[in-house]
DNA sequence: TCGCAATTAAAACGTGCGTTTAAAACGATT
DNA sequence: AATCGTTTTAAACGCACGTTTTAATTGCGA
C-alpha cells in the first residue's frame, strides 16, 4: 500500500535488475545500491536472494495485470468481438506499451525457466486467462466439439501472441526495420492474429488482414 | 570430424551443461569434469568461456540440423503439403523427439537472450529457414500480396509450433497429463497448427484438426 | 635416442559474490 | 528521560568460480 517503504524500493530495484541481467547476473549489492538501501536489507526484509527473486516476479506480475486489464462484457457481446479484444489485451500485456516493459521481461523468463515464483504465477494469472479464452472459442465452435480442441485453437492464439514477445531480438534480424516500424504495431499484429483464428473457425472476413478487425474494435 | 578428441568431448558435455544449467550456473569445472579432462583444457583449446559458449551453440545448431533435416521436394510438389511437412520438421526439431533436446533447450535459451552466438545462427539456419516458409505461403496466396502479409502468416506459423516448446512446463499446468499425453504429440501438434493456417487461408479442410492433414501427410 | 613442440596436469591466485554479525540509530511508549 | 523493540549501518567472513601459471607428459621427426 505505502509506495515507499524500504521493502518497495527494493522490489521495485529488484525487479528491473532480474529483468534486464537475470537471476545470476543481478546482485544484491547492485539491487540495494540502485534502491538506496544499505546491502543487509535484503536479508533483513526478504531472508535471501532467493525468495527476494520470487516476492518480485510476485510484484511484476500484479503490476502488470492493473496496467492492461481485459474490457467488460456484457452476455450480449459477441465472440467475435471478444476474442479480438482478447488478443489486442494479450499483446498489450506482452509488449508492454507504453514503457519500460521490465515486468514482461521477468515474467518471459520466469515461463521459459520456471522456478517457484512459477505456480503462483499460473494460479492466479495463466489459468483464469485460458480460461476464459476457452469460453469465448468453444461459443464460436459447434457444441460437443472436443476439449481438447478447443484447447489447441486457445494455444493457437497464445502461441502467435507469446511469439512476437519472446523473438523480438530474433525479428528485427529476419525483417527490415522499416517494415517492422510500419506493419508491426500492436493493432496490426492484433487485428492479424483475429483474423487468422476468425477465418480459421469459419468466419470470413477477407485475407488481407487490417480492416475488419479494425473496424470491429472501433465498434466497441 | 573426429569425434573423440579432448576438443569434441568439451563441446558436448558444456552443450549440456550450458542447456540445463545456463551460463552462469553451469561450472567450467562442471564441464571439465563431465568431459573427463583436466580444467586448463577450456583454456587451452576456448581462451575463456564466453568462446567456449558460442562454440557450444554453434555445435548443438548443426547436431540439431542433421538430425531434422527437411524432405527435398519437387516442382510438382503441392504448397499445401510442402506446408505440412514444414510444420512437422519444425515441430521436430524444437521438441527434439526422440532424445535429450539438450540442443533445442540451449537454441531457446539463446532466441529469448541473444548473446553473440546469435547472429551466427539466424543468418545460417533461421533466415533460410523462413525465407522457405514465406516461398511456400506466397504460392498459396493471391500473386500481389503485400510482403508484410505474407510475413505475418510465416511468424503465425512459427509462432504457434514455438510455444509448444517455449511453454512446455507450463502446459503442463494448464492441461491435465492425460491429454497432453494423447491429444498432444507432434504429428496431431502439426496437424493442427497446419489446418488452423490452411484454413485461414482459404483452403478448407474440416474443422475436427486431425484426419485431413495426417492424411495427406501419410501420402507422401 | 635426442630434442622440440603440443598437450595434459596440478596447484594456486585473485575476485566478486551471498550471507552474517554486531553495533549504531531510530521511534514509540511509559 | 529511560527503555525496549525495530530498523539501518558498516565491516567482515567464507566460499566458489574463472583464470593463470608452471611443471609434467606425450608424440614425433631427425
Amino acid at each position: 500500500m505505502n509506495d515507499d517503504t524500504t521493502q518497495e524500493r527494493i522490489l521495485q530495484a529488484a525487479g528491473e535488475q532480474f529483468a534486464s541481467q537475470g537471476y545470476d547476473q543481478a546482485t544484491i549489492r547492485g539491487i540495494c545500491q540502485q534502491a538506496g538501501v544499505n546491502l543487509a536489507a535484503v536479508n533483513y526484509y526478504f531472508g535471501d536472494k532467493e525468495r527476494l527473486y520470487i516476492e518480485a516476479v510476485k510484484h511484476a506480475r500484479r503490476l502488470r495485470e492493473k496496467q492492461a486489464p481485459l474490457p467488460a462484457w456484457t452476455e450480449s457481446t459477441p465472440p467475435q468481438e471478444k476474442l479480438a479484444q482478447f488478443v489486442l489485451t494479450l499483446l498489450q500485456r506482452m509488449l508492454c506499451e507504453p514503457g519500460d516493459p521490465w515486468q514482461t521481461r521477468l515474467i518471459m523468463r520466469e515461463i521459459m525457466e520456471p522456478t517457484k515464483a512459477c505456480e503462483e504465477m499460473v494460479h492466479e494469472a495463466f489459468q483464469p486467462f485460458f480460461q476464459i479464452l476457452n469460453d469465448i472459442l468453444s461459443e464460436m465452435m459447434p457444441s460437443g466439439t472436443a476439449t481438447h480442441v478447443i484447447h489447441q485453437w486457445a494455444l493457437s492464439v497464445i502461441g502467435q501472441c507469446f511469439y512476437y514477445r519472446a523473438n523480438a531480438k530474433i525479428l528485427t534480424m529476419l525483417i527490415e526495420e522499416e517494415e517492422l516500424r510500419s506493419e508491426f504495431s500492436i493493432d496490426q499484429l492484433s487485428a492479424h492474429i483475429t483474423n487468422v483464428i476468425l477465418r480459421g473457425l469459419g468466419y470470413c472476413p477477407p485475407l488481407s488482414s487490417e480492416t475488419p478487425v479494425a473496424a470491429m474494435r472501433r465498434g466497441r
